[in-house]
DNA sequence: TCTGGGGTCCTAGGACCC
DNA sequence: TCTGGGGTCCTAGGACCC
């Protein structure tokens, strides 16, 4: 197997860094970002990190703190960086032989054979990143994915790296392993971390150097397996290259006030299958299984409980209307009275192409008007607003389940009335 | 008062078939 | 009285990712 070159490029502290480039003032200030309903920290800058934010902290249990020490709070404003995603997946592009666009905030590059001096190609690309769309990155550099990610952590953490960590240099291989926790490695999880400290394997250098292979396999499985393979240099991931449908669809959201009425629930549950639908048309595809689920909030002492059920449609559907009705069937069987429910959601399995399914005759009839009528709500929705059209059973309140939002910045790239002045 | 959302992959175990 | 076993498919649930 012909080695490669593989770069990942990760953007330091996304959402914060894409708030700060609209308010210059915060460099060197401590910013974070709060997940929906101004829930939990999701992503938080050095400063914040210093002064002790955990990833996930509870928002409502640092509020008071955040004031005291002068920490900069937003609520999400993924429009915002979505757009900014799109220039730096653009500038990346320019860069490598392929690119995969693995998260908002990362991608890996295929560099192989680019230059004769990876290090100084890595520290290019975070200078064109920096300077083109005013985001810093991490480049980490190495001959498999996983090796990649570990060295991209380490450029992050080592202020010698100046950004970038080439592994593709063996001498710094083992040193480099030896600094990264086992639980830090890409795909080993709290739970698997455990599981192999109590064998003794404590970073990534114990982890590649453990002999016991079918142990490793037994303990974690195949993906974990491969994750020490690749440590080793041995390649098991390649770039996923092509868009590749989605083949499951999910919409959920916690609710910022406690849902206790069934019919507040079917409104809920109405709109997440309107937005999924919505998706699923997009891919050209159909469904064959709908599942809901609701629960109470684990974190309270009230009453648990939690329930999911999945129905199998006599025919795959696409049409919002067919599965609004087969969710609402869920809910009359799931749904209890006098809990106090915070989160429901919905998800559609079993997704096929439009075109894999052979429709029998009356239904093949049925399908192409209520096709026609979807097509109808999409085009209105893309472009009159999202929702502008949809079926009564969303609603027309926004309900207990409407979404917080306290510190939100303005749509500064996506709407053309919070476009800054510059005087 | 107040603890995110959207995915993927894997496995165990049940159902079913011959 | 004695009542197989292997293969396949499906799904729920766990673990992980960002």
């Amino acid at each position: 197997m012909k080695e490669k070159v593989f770069a990942l490029v990760d953007c330091n502290s996304f959402y914060c860094s894409c708030e700060r480039l609209f308010k210059p003032s915060l460099k060197n200030k401590p910013v974070i970002v709060l997940s929906n309903n101004d829930g939990c920290a999701i992503a938080r800058t050095q400063e914040a990190k210093d002064l002790g934010i955990k990833m996930g902290d509870p928002f409502f249990k640092i509020r008071d703190y955040c004031k005291k020490s002068d920490i900069h709070v937003f609520s999400s404003n993924f429009a915002l960086y979505t757009n900014i995603s799109d220039r730096v997946m653009k500038t990346l592009a320019r860069f490598a032989v392929t690119i995969e666009v693995y998260s908002v905030d990362e991608a890996w590059l295929d560099i192989t054979g680019v230059t004769d001096d990876y290090t100084a190609y890595g520290k290019k690309i975070e200078q064109a990143i920096l300077r083109e769309v005013g985001i810093p990155v991490g480049v980490g550099i190495a001959p498999t994915k996983t090796m990649a990610k570990l060295a991209n952590h380490l450029a992050k953490k080592s202020i010698k790296a100046n950004g970038v960590v080439n592994l593709m240099e063996k001498q710094f291989v083992s040193v480099a392993l030896k600094r990264v926790a086992v639980g830090d490695v890409w795909g080993i999880g709290s739970r698997s971390a455990e599981k192999l400290r109590a064998i003794n394997i404590r970073t990534a250098y114990d982890f590649v150097n453990f002999k016991n292979d079918k142990l490793i396999q037994k303990i974690l499985t195949k993906p974990g397996l491969q994750r020490k393979q690749e440590l080793q240099g041995i390649r098991c991931f390649e770039l996923e290259v092509d868009i590749q449908d989605k083949r499951s669809i999910g919409c959920s959201r916690s609710f910022s006030i406690g849902v206790y009425a069934k019919n507040e629930m079917k409104e809920a549950i109405a709109n997440y299958i309107t937005h999924a639908t919505q998706k699923l048309r997009k891919q050209k595809g159909l469904c064959s299984r709908v599942s809901v689920y609701m629960r109470t909030s684990p974190f309270k002492d009230t009453n648990q409980y939690s329930r999911m059920e999945t129905a199998l449609l006599a025919s795959p559907s696409s049409n919002t209307c067919e599965l609004i009705e087969v969710a609402w069937a869920i809910v009359e069987i799931i749904f209890k009275q006098g809990y106090e429910y915070k989160k429901a959601g919905i998800e559609l399995h079993g997704l096929i192409g439009t075109s894999e399914f052979q429709l029998s005759f009356p239904s093949f009839s049925n399908h192409i008007s209520s096709g026609e009528l979807m097509k109808v709500m999409d085009n209105v929705n893309v472009k009159n607003g999202d929702m502008c059209l949809k079926s009564l059973a969303c609603g027309t309140s926004m309900g207990a389940w409407k979404m917080l939002r306290e510190h939100k910045s303005p749509s500064y790239t996506t709407n053309f009335k919070h476009v800054q002045n510059v005087k």
